[in-house]
DNA sequence: CCACGCGGGTAAAATGTTTTACCACTCCTA
DNA sequence: TAGGAGTGGTAAAACATTTTACCCGCGTGG
């Protein structure tokens, strides 16, 4: 005795029909099935309080209905508003699609022993979605060109061509040198992210400077000075900035924290943020609101990010046909899925999250002369 | 041709052994295979990169070989340290036992549809980990007393009887009121957690209190003021404190989140904490070491915390047997596995993580007088 | 009257493992 | 010399689905 769980032979047995018909009203998208018999199923389901089994689901057509995300072994990798707002968003977007997230951390041994295609090879997951890359995983390069299910979100890279998302760093670039020079200010200052390992960041930067310079302002390569995205080292910056500047009107840091991290440098030195000196931050964090003075800034949306990073590896995983079992039958694999923008060098730039201006008290007009 | 991922059949014919051999070699746990053969089997397997399907691997015993992790939807979840330590605690556990970990945001729609239920009945997970739970989550009830897979992670309940991995707040609230004492503070106030809400919370400040008092240190309920262990609440708490009794030497907060806020509040007043004030904080965050003066705590190994919360539902999910079809053959199911220490009340705590004393120099003596 | 399509369904193959019997053989022991 | 106890292995049943190919009866246009 002790039925162990109803299956869905015995729906089938319970309302007489058979058992592929169950599986079709399971999976609606066949219209087959009358409505009548279709009910007959579902009452039956409901009678036997039946739930069908995600593995043996997945395992016909080999989909697991789950996707990987991947994270790099920070020290303290989820410890920030970051990855948490991706992860919201992955999350949210995945379960409409009935799709399950899979969490994984990136840690050495992890890459050393190639886990990341394990998980693709046993049917773990039919994607992977990685946050947090930069140019020194080099491992990437594996599923360069490749047609692997793997998407990187907010990150994209000259050397390899791989599928991503990512917030418009340009137009974010832009946005902040147009309101400080609409402001008046001229002599202006930048804490840049880490530069040399994160394109996205490169891509603020070059997009702010350029705008200044179009404009006919134009940055000394002392008044740009780089950090990690972290608080401390926008203090630090900031320090060093304002040193070799003391009459710097406005500063632009990469991202919040950064900038919340100049307040603390410019309090020492005895300025007040938002009004002897212009702040201003990138992320729109929750904090950037809260702060004193709250802190003016570019918004971007993480969480559209992470759901947008989403969407876009699922269409490119349904679109790979229901099972690829070799007889070429529709599109076959390479991309002919989703709306592909090309970058300027060609590769696929998935998406481009739009970004928006957020004038709060940190800012002003730049001071007369 | 295209064939399409070699299987266990392929192993088995491309080395001439039954389809069971190879199945038993990569099971190792069976030494019925001779030296000879494991090796011709190893060999086929390297040849052919065959990876086994997790998916058909997990059908026969109906094991995801999966756990789930549950957070609660708070506006930023993953946002904090907190379940940053204890997420990667639990993903190197689980890592190790050879068990992936599925994300799961317990919002509003989740818990009304049951989807926790779901994730057990249809095999996705063979157990689930709640990180974040308090006494809000009236749903918990359909677990109590029950032998369903499903652990709290560093909290405990009174009402339903759950199994948990806590850590030792009570020593920790001791440890915390010992110090205080034997620097000689009489005039002590406390900020506490969500009491209402949280038993660990509630612990804590019990045990606090109850040492002091076991130490002829009485505090009055207007020493206790409450806060949802948050920066600006820590601030807050501590205004109210200050103001009711601006004569105390020494305060302790509920976690260190709330003990830096405390800092901000006794610098307004023209107070420097640690030289006018003791301030001790708890859980040992790393900004707690950076602050400035580095924070006095009691440290609460989170990391540990998931770990060994991890390790003690797989404990008792292998327990139940490799498969329960209902013969009774063995342990059958409730609870035979691990080593669970029952609370005053007779309700299961399975584990409490130690915890220990930091000091640093936002303490001291109290003044004379 | 016949071929044809179609609505509503079904039987059977495929998916990739684990596990439970069971078998054949050798060696030892009473 | 029969009986038992390993040793090294195998065949076949289970696990719970999806998917493909096919079937049957019925109306219908030619």
């Amino acid at each position: 005795m002790a039925k162990t769980r109803a299956n869905i032979r015995d729906v089938a047995r319970e309302c007489g029909v058979s058992l592929t018909t169950v599986s079709l009203v399971l999976n609606k998208n066949d219209h087959r099935i009358s409505e009548a018999t279709r009910q007959r199923v579902l009452d039956a389901m409901e009678r036997l309080a039946y739930t069908p089994s995600r593995l043996a689901r997945g395992l016909p057509n080999r989909r697991a209905n789950t996707l990987a995300v991947l994270v790099p072994a920070l020290q303290h990798a989820f410890a920030d508003v970051y990855f948490g707002e991706i992860i919201s968003g992955i999350y949210e977007a995945a379960a409409d699609s009935g799709y399950r997230i899979l969490l994984e951390v990136a840690r050495r041994e992890y890459i050393r022993r190639k886990e990341y295609m394990t998980l693709l090879e046993d049917c773990s997951v039919d994607g992977i979605l990685f946050i947090g890359a930069t140019e020194e995983h080099k491992w990437l390069s594996e599923f360069d060109g490749s047609d692997l299910p793997l998407l990187i979100v907010n990150n994209h890279f000259e050397q390899w061509d791989l599928d991503c998302v990512v917030c418009d760093y340009p137009a974010a670039g832009k946005l902040a040198a147009e309101y400080l020079l609409d402001n008046g200010h001229k002599r202006i200052g930048h804490i840049s992210g880490p530069s040399d390992m994160v394109r996205t960041s490169r891509e603020l930067t070059d997009s702010f400077v350029d705008t200044l310079a179009s404009r006919g302002v134009h940055l000394a390569a002392d008044m740009i000075v780089g950090g990690q995205y972290l608080v401390e080292m926008g203090k630090l910056a900031c320090d060093e900035l304002m040193s070799r500047h003391p009459k710097l009107t406005a500063i632009f840091a990469a991202n919040d924290k950064m900038a919340l991290g100049a307040y603390q440098s410019l309090r020492a030195r005895g300025l007040q943020p938002g009004k002897d000196v212009t702040v201003m931050g990138c992320d729109d964090i929750p904090t950037a609101a809260l702060a004193d003075p709250p802190l003016t800034t570019v918004r971007m949306n993480f969480f559209e990010v992470g759901a947008e990073s989403c969407r876009h590896i699922l269409k490119s995983i349904e679109s790979r046909g229901p099972k690829t079992n070799g007889n070429g039958h529709g599109t076959n694999g390479v991309h002919a899925a989703a709306e592909v923008l090309s970058g300027p060098d060609g590769h696929r730039i998935s998406q481009r999250i739009p970004v928006s201006l957020v004038v709060r008290q940190s800012s002003g007009k730049a001071p007369k002369g």
